[in-house]
DNA sequence: ATTCTTGCAAAGCATTTGCACCCTG
DNA sequence: CAGGGTGCAAATGCTTTGCAAGAAT
């Protein structure tokens, strides 16, 4: 469960950002906390270690990760933004009833997906990505069997 | 391209709401925008004709509608709140570039995603429906081909 | 050294709320 | 006429912005 600071220094890096106990902070927070956090609970977590870090300085850091495609925003029902630091191809699961959000990778079914549409084009449309937005409740009441659902990179 | 206000005060009454011109103008507008409005859009569309209601009552019907289900809340990256008249089952293609987003339904495609799951079900999960949120872009600049793309309900 | 990044506080803006009044059923 | 719905305006709260000061390359 340790994020390794190395490695997000050079994800940094690789963008040519400057690499800054903020922008580390941030991405610390988003690897950690891992299931699809707000601002405020970035914010939150990154004041136990660095309490004077500015709010307006994670939103601008999330913003400028966003654009360079360190992280992506996730799709809500206009809730607060949410982020998540996967950039491997998956989908989501949203759960009834609590408000969680589960990853859910599944490389057969991006296969199938891809196959049907290269078959069913859809006219005039050129698809660059499919992603699942898949509603349920768990089953039993624990978190979701780790088999089936990946919430790591 | 018109609306049927009888229809929609139907809609109305059969979720046992009151039936007020208020409430009928918010559907009204949803159903002419059709492109998945935002409450700025309805407010707009609803002045022309009935240029006394309040912001505040276009927000609250909203709501009332979204609860009990006479509308949804489309997903989107955490910007302003958007609403969508369509309940029958559909998908979503989000249009790179503008930010447009198409209704895209297809049975058959949903009739294989079911079959799917059903042979390989997640794990302690159930699922109750599944959306798919197309990335993409128009490849002619004009709308989407009206064979493969049905707006309407 | 230069350019990018940060902190702070104010501003912006979509949405929510409270309450007296009003209208639908 | 009873209970839900509306209008208004203030409040809320997330997010953005502007700019001077600071830090990374």
């Amino acid at each position: 469960m340790h994020v390794d600071i190395k490695h997000i220094q050079e994800l940094i890096k690789e963008k040519d950002l400057k690499v800054t106990p903020q922008r580390i902070g941030v991405l610390e927070a988003i690897y950690t906390l891992r299931n699809h956090p707000t601002a405020e609970q970035i914010i939150d977590f990154i004041h136990d270690k660095y309490p004077s870090i500015a709010i307006g300085t994670v939103y601008k850091t999330l913003d400028t990760f966003v654009k360079y495609g360190v992280i992506n925003k996730v799709l809500t029902e206009g809730e607060v933004m949410r982020y998540d630091g996967v950039l491997k191809h998956h989908h989501h699961l949203y759960n009834e009833g609590n408000e969680e959000i589960q990853d859910y990778i599944n490389e057969e079914l991006d296969e199938m997906l891809k196959t049907y549409f290269e078959k069913n084009a859809i006219e005039g449309y050129h698809i660059s990505s499919i992603t699942l937005h898949i509603s349920g409740k768990s089953i039993n009441k624990k978190s979701i069997n780790k088999k089936s659902i990946n919430q790591k990179q």
